[in-house]
Parts: C-alpha cells; sequence; structure tokens
DNA sequence: GATGAATGAGTATTCATTCAT
DNA sequence: GATGAATGAATACTCATTCAT
C-alpha cells in the first residue's frame, strides 16, 4: 500500500473517530510514523486529503446506486444491497455526513463537486423508484416520487448528525445506524406493494435486529 | 438596553451571519465599541454567552409549543401560531442549528439541558397531536404518533443544515425557512381529516408563497 | 469595625490560606460584599494593602522584640513571651514569608521598610541575647552573637518557605511552625548555661507536644 | 547546539537574570531570534522547559554528592570538589532557588521529582557526614547527624531567597553565594577534628576570599 | 520519496485599575 | 463612602503549512 493511500486510510479512520476538526495533519502523520513534510509531499493540503475520501464516497455513492433494471430489481437481494450501501456509506464516511456543513463551506470547490454528486445521486434514486414502481415493488404517485427522493436524502444525509446530538458521546455506534437503514425503508413502507408485505417486514426485522446488536457486527 | 444584553444580541447577530467558529470573543467586543476586559465582565466566556443564547432559544420553545387545549386548537389560527413559531426559532438561532454537534459537544453541560428541552418538546408535540386528534383534525394513529414526533424535531432540526449544504453560499434565507415549515405542514398531509382538506391547502398555501419571496419579510 | 480595616483582615485572611498571588483585588471585594471600587477608594493599590499589613507585622515584632532588660528576662516567662511571638508571627503572616520575594521585588518601597525593620529586629536581637547572656542564661561568645542572630532570622524567615517545599499541599499547618519554634530553641541550646539545662528541657518539650497536635490550638 | 538545547540554556539564563515569573515563552523565542511556535514544536509546556531544567540540576545534584568513600575523602581536595558543587548549584539554578514554591506548587509532578531528589541527597549526604566521621575528618554525634543534615539543606535551600530579600537588587552575585559555602563551613565547624583546624582554616579562607572578589570568577 | 525544524498569525482569557454616578 | 461597569495590555498555546536537506 503506498504512502499517498496510507495517508488517506489513516485520516479517514482518524476523521471518523475523533471528528474532522480534532485531527491535525501532524497527528495523521504521526500515526504513520511519517513526518508531516511527507505528508505535505503527497498532498497540498489537509483540505486535498478530504477530496481524496470525497473521491472514495462518491465512487461508492455511483457504484452502490447505479440502478438495476428488469425484473432482476424486484428481488430481496436487491433491496440488502441498497439498504447495505446506504449504511456502509454512514459508517465509513461517518465524520463526513457528522460536519458536512463545516467542511463544504470551507472549500467551495468540494461543495460543487458535493452538489453535483447529490444531483446524480437524486437522478439515479428516482429512476430506481421508477423502476420498482415499475416492476410492481413499489406504488409511489408520480408527483410524490421527487419529494420522496428529497426526504430519503435528508434523513441520509442528517441521520448520524442528529444520532450525535441525541448522546453525549459524540461517537456513534453501528446499531445507531442500523436503525437508520430501518428508518429509511419506514419511510418507503407506505408505498409498498399490498403483496409485498411479507418481503418488507423481513427486510425491516433485519435491520432492526442488527439495530439491536451490541457489537459491531458488518453485514456482509 | 444593557450592555449584557447588547452582547448577547450582537452575538446572536453575528454568529447567525458568519458561523459560530468564525466568531471571537474579541469580534463580539469590537462590534460593540466595547473592551474585550468588559465582554468578560459580563460573561465567564464564550459559552456562558451560548448559554444564554440557548436559554432564550429554550424560553421561545417553552413559551411557543405549550399545548393549546380546548376546541380553540381546532381553530387555524392555532396553527399559524405554532408554524410560524417553528419559522421563528429556525432563523432567529439558525447558527445554532447550523452548528449543532459542534456546540454540543464541546460543552457537555449544554449538552444536556438540550437533551432536556428536547425531551420536554417530544412530550408537549405529541400532546398537542393528540389534542388535534381529538378536535377531529388530525387523524393519526396512536402508534404513529411517536415516530411522526420524531419525524418531525428531525425535520426542523436540521433543516437549516440541509438547506445549508445545498447551496455554496453559507447563509440561509427566510425562503428557505418557510419552504422548511412548508415541508412540515407536508409530512402531517396524510393524517389531516378529509374535510379540513381546504384548510390545509390555505396553510400549504401561504407558507409556500413566504418561500417564493425573495425579500425577507416576517410573518405577524 | 471599619471597611478599610475589614478589607486588610480579609486581604491577610484570603492571602494566608491561598496565596498572595491568587488572590485578586476582586475576591477581596467579593468576599466581603463590597465593590471593587469601594476597595479602591480605601487603598490606591493592592500593594497598598499588603503595605497597611506589613505594617502590622512590623508593629508586632516591634512590640513583641523589645528586649526586656534586667533580672526578669531570665524568667521562663520571658522565653515563652518571645517563642510564642515568633510562632505567632510566622503563623499570622505565612503568606508574607511564603512569599517574600515576590513581594518585596515587586514594590521597593516596602522592601525599604523591610530591610529597616530586619536592622531594628538584629540590633534588638542581639542586645536581647547579650542580656541573656549578662544574666547567665545564655553563655554566648561574643563574636558569635553576631551570626547566631542572621542564623536566627534566616530560619525564622524561611521556615515557612521550607516547610511548604516539604508538602504537595502549599498549606501550612500551625503544628509545623510550632516545629520551626523548636528548631530555634535547638539553635540556641549549645550556648545554654549548664544549670538552666532542665529549663531548656521543658520549654524544648512544650514547643514539640504542641507540633505533635494534630488540631490548630493556639497558646495563650 | 540544537535548538531544543538553545532553548533550555536561553531559559535557563533569563530565568536566573529576570525571575521565571517574568520571563514568557514570546520572550524566550524572541531572545533567541525564533519563533514562539518553533519553541513549542520542542516542548510542549513552559513547564516542560523548567522539566528539563530540572533534571540538569537533578543530574549535578546526584553526580556531585554521590559520597566518595575511603581513606581519598580525608583529603582536602575532596572538600573544595563538594563546596564549589554547592556554590555551583546555587549559582546555575538561582531562579529555582528563589522561586522554589512557586514553581513547585504550579507542578505537582516536578514537586514529586523534587521531593524524590531531596529524600535521595539527604541519604547521600548522610552518608557522607558518617564517612568523613570514620575518616576522622568529623566528630559529629551520630544523633545529630540528621538534624545536620536537615540544617545544612535548609540553609543551602534557602541562601539565595534570603540573600535575595536583603538587597533591593533582585540578582544575586556570586560573591554573595561563597558567602554561603562558608556559612556551610561553619555549621561544620564544631564538628571539625581538632587537629583538622589549619586545613578548615585554609577552606574558610578560600571562600570567603571569594565571598570578597566583587567580580564574578569561578573556582577550576 | 522523505525528513523535521521552523513559521506566525490567531484566540480565549485575566486582572489591577479607573471613573462616572 | 460606595457602586459596578469598563479598560487594555498581557500571555500561553495551536496548527496548517513551508522548505532546506
Amino acid at each position: 500500500m503506498k504512502t499517498k493511500d496510507r495517508i488517506v486510510a489513516a485520516a479517514l479512520q482518524l476523521f471518523n473517530e475523533q471528528g474532522e476538526a480534532n485531527v491535525t495533519t501532524n497527528h495523521i502523520a504521526a500515526h504513520l510514523g511519517i513526518s508531516p513534510g511527507n505528508l505535505y509531499y503527497h498532498f497540498r493540503n489537509k483540505n486535498d486529503i478530504i477530496h481524496r475520501i470525497f473521491q472514495q464516497y462518491a465512487e461508492h455513492l455511483r457504484k452502490s446506486f447505479t440502478p438495476v433494471t428488469g425484473p432482476a430489481s424486484a428481488s430481496p437481494a436487491v433491496w440488502f444491497h441498497y439498504l447495505d450501501a446506504i449504511f456502509y456509506v454512514m459508517w465509513e464516511f461517518r465524520f463526513f455526513y457528522a460536519n458536512l456543513n463545516d467542511i463544504l463551506h470551507r472549500d467551495p470547490e468540494l461543495h460543487k463537486k458535493y452538489l453535483a454528486v447529490q444531483r446524480e445521486l437524486a437522478v439515479n434514486l428516482q429512476a430506481l423508484l421508477r423502476e420498482l414502481n415499475a416492476q410492481q415493488v413499489l406504488a409511489i404517485p408520480d408527483q410524490e416520487i421527487d419529494p420522496l427522493t428529497q426526504t430519503l436524502k435528508m434523513v441520509v444525509s442528517f441521520w448520524v448528525s442528529y444520532q450525535s446530538a441525541q448522546s453525549l458521546d459524540p461517537r456513534i455506534s453501528q446499531a445507531v445506524l442500523y436503525e437508520g437503514v430501518a428508518r429509511v425503508l419506514l419511510l418507503l413502507k407506505p408505498y409498498f406493494h399490498p403483496e409485498k408485505g411479507a418481503e418488507l417486514a423481513k427486510l425491516s426485522e433485519h435491520y432492526q435486529a442488527l439495530a439491536r446488536t451490541p457489537s459491531d457486527p458488518f453485514h456482509k
């Protein structure tokens, strides 16, 4: 693993554990046993590191939320895929969600990338919902697709912040994020096709069980 | 106006305009034309000032969301009252919403007060929704009252952050917050009694109109 | 009791309890329930207060160490008088002994007064020792009177500091100061007339007993 | 000379010249022509610098007062060694002696180290005195060894403070410290073996001469 | 690729003292 | 006599970033 990648990985880890504001570039360097100068050889900036992390984040979003089309999209496996992806992104980049505005407003270039990714994501989500409508899994009135997409994005975007504000401990657990996944499912519940009720119940059960797990297992 | 109050007012204004993290105690003092020492004569801390602002915030919440009981709660005036209160609190303390976690996790004492206020608010909101159920204005199934309360709180709590993240300009307009009020109404829409449809439409119209207003008028 | 005197008394108490450097003029005023302005109405300075305390200190020294002359000086009561006076002055003005150099070098005027008092004290002590020589209580060779005086003064002057440095707790107990009194007696021991041995033993016993007392009684 | 060492040396010099309390970290940095940030790159704290100085102090004490055993301890050279060491430590770390209690009570960790060093020193001094007894240089009754050790330590510890209080100028001269060395010798005088009188006189003469020297030579 | 010493602007806070009322 | 609001200079410490080697 190259130094450049090790820096990104260490920064991500420390940001997630301690909050981006509390992690200095010197901390990252010390954590890796390299010199601060070396860190600045690979990255022009602290923000530059965050850009690289954001890139990973964006790639995950793109890969994970490319709409599956055709009958395959009706299978339960697809639901697990999307919901696990939501969890993964919330957990892996929780520092980003926890400090979204600080990070974005400090760096307009990153902010623009973020907005582009969000737009793209919205398009994908809408396509996805329409596909699920077509596959008779969901039944969302057309004019509600847009606001629902927005609500979903908003809940996912601020679930980490919301939960962090609920506890004196700034760190969040995986359990709390699975709760967020279950909440997303709840938002979709009114639109599930009647005969998909059992399927929904099973999914819901699955994530609620994970939300009850005290340890931090990762769904595979 | 006493110096102590002028400090609180100036701090609130500057925090809202520039973000709490970017406003130093010296900035506040300079903005008022007083010495830093004088500021520290009236407040022990920067946090002490924030505590005072939070107190104002909490008082507004308490006063504004004390549930109205009896037939009066069915009048449209009550809706205007509550929705305007939501707007007021989001606008007047937007710096707080925009930096919620930073502020809370830096000051555990404040965090405890915040959690207490939130609990109290949840109780009041639930009582309010039940009363509106009783008055046949809403028809929320009992087991949905709690999750709905949570969702409402979450949307209000992070609307400012959410909207801030959507724009390159960190400052948010009143219009955007009226949009948030309209969104709250939207969350309640499914539960409105059928014959209250017209009333709802009127309310919705009102706030959507405000959300379209480019200048910053304030509903009275 | 006049405000002026109350200020001096409060300052002395707080200085002794918490150390002069840790007691601000505002502390003193708050402790008395008066305004800082009022304190400065009565005293030009924090140093001015210390001057007043020093004056009390100097008066005690003068009164207590005026040499008793004639056969009376041979009585044990005289010894108790002098040794109790040493204890009193160490206890009552322990903040002064604990911060001697800080206080003196910050205020040359006070320093001059201090040096004058010390010179006067040295003269008195020497006269006293000579009288005790004359009364056949002590037998100090003439050329040793001066160095002995100096040693006595030095031990008394820095006993408080010395003991404070021996303990992690900056506060000193009365017991520890009685130990200092016993130490003074020890310095004189070699010069006691052989037949005064019993008397010396009794004195020594007395102060060593007090040094063992855990509570803080005051000898009268 | 490395920057780290230069900082320690400059701090020691400025502390000795102006008193520890009057020397800020910025003063030290400015005096060396380096940035305050650089100083904090090498030391976490002002206290951290003092810890480093204390370490040097402790090392000197340990090295210099390791008891010499055997007949060698009877030679005059040994006396010069010990008395010069006393002088050196009083001179080189005079700021420490001048502000002992301020420095110790502000930093409990340092205070503990200090007490440990003092205990070790007491043990060494007692061993040394016993060896000199064995070598027939001194004749100290066994039960007087402990109090004598204490007195020696106390005189050395507070000689700097004592002398500083005697003069309006807070700075102390080397001459005055040589006087302190002579005083130490005086305390031992009663216990010198009769036939060592000439030797003692020579030693005493030596340090008294240095105490009379206005310039600041250093015995080698 | 990597080191690590160096920069310097920035920030919250303290406290003896003043003065209009 | 007394109030209490106001002053302002001073201080320890941080951290993203640079650059000679």
